[in-house]
DNA sequence: GCTTAATCGAGACGGTACGTCGTGTCTTTTC
DNA sequence: GAAAAGACACGACGTACCGTCTCGATTAAGC
């Protein structure tokens, strides 16, 4: 979920007119981050923020327009900061591969630093379109491309018929990851293998 | 989560106390439907259901815990208001009675009426545990146990190994449409249709 | 200033709609007192006033259309708590009683008590002519009409002439007082006796 | 109040340091001005003035401690772009120039050009004893001298006894008018002639 | 049928947070 | 260096809802 953001690096506002104070810009997101995970989507109120952070209100409503967009900021930010490898690994073995990256995706869902702020970011953007939007095209987007890339290698390969869809590919490999995180419900490496497992054959046999 | 009301089966009162006024409670229920489609979970109110449904909010307050419980209880009303036939389609090609139960799910999903209040509850249950495990419990459970009887049947019949999986069969074809719903997606017909395909393929071949 | 308001004995708010709370009203104008004598008019605000009579602010918002009309139902529960003599002596001498009171009318403006707060409710009456048309109504008419009796009284008695214009007396024998404590000039019981004697000769004279 | 600026007869600036712009200064007396005359005191705000003067809100508060200050500056440079000729008409006959002096201010009073600013200068002054120490000295006692001086004309002529109290004369005459109009009530030449003519024969006969 | 106790509509209450406005200070850039 | 511009920490505004708490007025139960 947060490996490096390649896209618009550094969104240039350098100019004259807004002189923005980049401390408290930080210091609102680490606040906005730190919050959620205390309290919770529900509870985190823009006054907290400005208080934990020792900014004033105004200064958030200036350069956000909610509190799911400071929230969704915090993230970038934090995908921002990770690791400069954007790359899935391509050890000449899609399975192994797969099995690698979804544990670490089971593993990132499950660590409970992440699991409380990602449940209010995700509870932000189901009813806020326009955070979704945002969110599709700065992170998922993104994610997508890099999973594509290593599956079209794979098709390359020969390891994928030729004529796979990478796109269905996806969504049948992550998405009940996903699924069983909303719902709370057990997720597991051996978990992770199955999908792989069952999935690959499914796509090598249609 | 307490006091909750009797479900459907069970239309007299727990006890001799409380003599509840029935019109009132779906009063409530049809207030909070409507509301949130209008205006979203966001800005859902307790004090708008009650002055929609014209109704002291300590009726509500008496009643309900939350407001996403109030929600919670008009999904559940409008569920036991529907079909008396619990059971999935068996006509003896899993293929085909899973094309069409996945394409009425798709149906249903993109229905604009039902599209809003889905993702209020959703974002309701995303930051209370406690209204998931009810959901999970009074919704998602039996609709599970219908869909493990019938790739039960399937397994039966030959149509799926004898060692399936039936948990990682339902996740592996029901998660992606959630998945592709909450991001806001494209989801079609075909999407589902390639989906069955494509997990059969991997369940059978596994 | 503050003798005892005979008219509106009661505004009658026992009817069933809106249920009162005596204890916060009283609370909530004792805290506007006594703050407005603290830091003034332009340091008080609702939010202080709600503090320190321990109340929500909507229950001032609800109640009283702005902090200077709150400050002026302060004034009118003083004046109510006041004496239940509402006239003013009559000792068979116009210009001792005048002296007397006007003595009185000094050394109630000169009182730190009450300097601050009539300050305060003069400053909101500048620039609120609602207000000042209230204040003029229920405290400044009825205090007039006293004046006035005793001044008739006189009149008929043959100390001052028979057609004497009584409200040109008033405002003869009291603006300068006022008019001297607007301008924080000194203001002793002997300049109200210089008053007292030359507006009589005036009168009298005239 | 530190930080004046120069009254009237030193156009010049103070000393080498501060070019201050004259141009910024009157904009900003004239918005100030037009601004409370169109909103009233309380709607004054120093924001309000930057941007109607076209100026940075620096350069107000660079100059000005408060906004009642830049009010009375606004009202100082009016009374100096006035007449020039301060002294009261003397044709003789006291009663004379004194009716036509309070008519004189009567009008000024009832103009609604001057009504709201200077009501706005009144509420500033009653909770600002700085500022109405700097208006005491600046505008109103040198208007008091001049009165003070007629009357003494007056005296000596004989229209007044030699040992009238020229101050409670003054006060006598001027405050009815001040008073009648702070309280909204109704001011009109009669009146102004009445007061003369009472006061005068209650001088003249104490 | 009468009593009685819980529920109901209504809405005031002490609070929390909202999103906005203005304060007075500060910094940056221009003249 | 003063000035226009405007970001900033701060505090108050007036509003919206929260969840709790009275109020009569139904209203159904059990006497």
């Amino acid at each position: 979920m947060a490996k490096r953001i390649p896209s618009a690096p550094e969104p240039a506002r350098e100019r004259s007119g807004p002189r923005r104070n980049e401390a408290s810009r930080r210091a609102i997101l680490t606040a906005a981050f730190a919050l959620v995970g205390e309290v919770g989507y529900a509870r985190l109120t823009i006054e907290g923020i400005a208080a934990r952070a020792g900014v004033g209100k105004q200064t958030i409503y200036r350069w956000w327009p909610s509190k799911g967009a400071v929230l969704f900021d915090a993230f970038l930010a934090l995908a921002e900061d990770g690791d400069g490898d954007p790359a899935l690994p391509d050890t000449g073995s899609l399975e192994a591969d797969l099995r690698l990256v979804l544990r670490a995706t089971v593993a990132e869902l499950v660590d409970p630093r992440y699991d409380r702020p990602m449940r209010a970011l995700s509870a932000a953007m189901l009813n806020d379109s326009g955070l979704a939007a945002e969110y599709e095209q700065r992170l998922e987007a993104p994610m997508r491309e890099l999973k594509r890339a290593r599956l079209a290698s794979a098709r390359d390969a020969g390891e994928l018929p030729a004529d796979v869809d990478l796109d269905l590919a996806i969504d049948l490999l992550w998405s009940p990851l996903q699924s069983r995180w909303l719902a709370g419900g057990e997720l597991t490496p051996a978990f992770a293998d199955a999908v792989v497992e069952t999935v690959l054959a499914g796509l090598r046999g249609s």
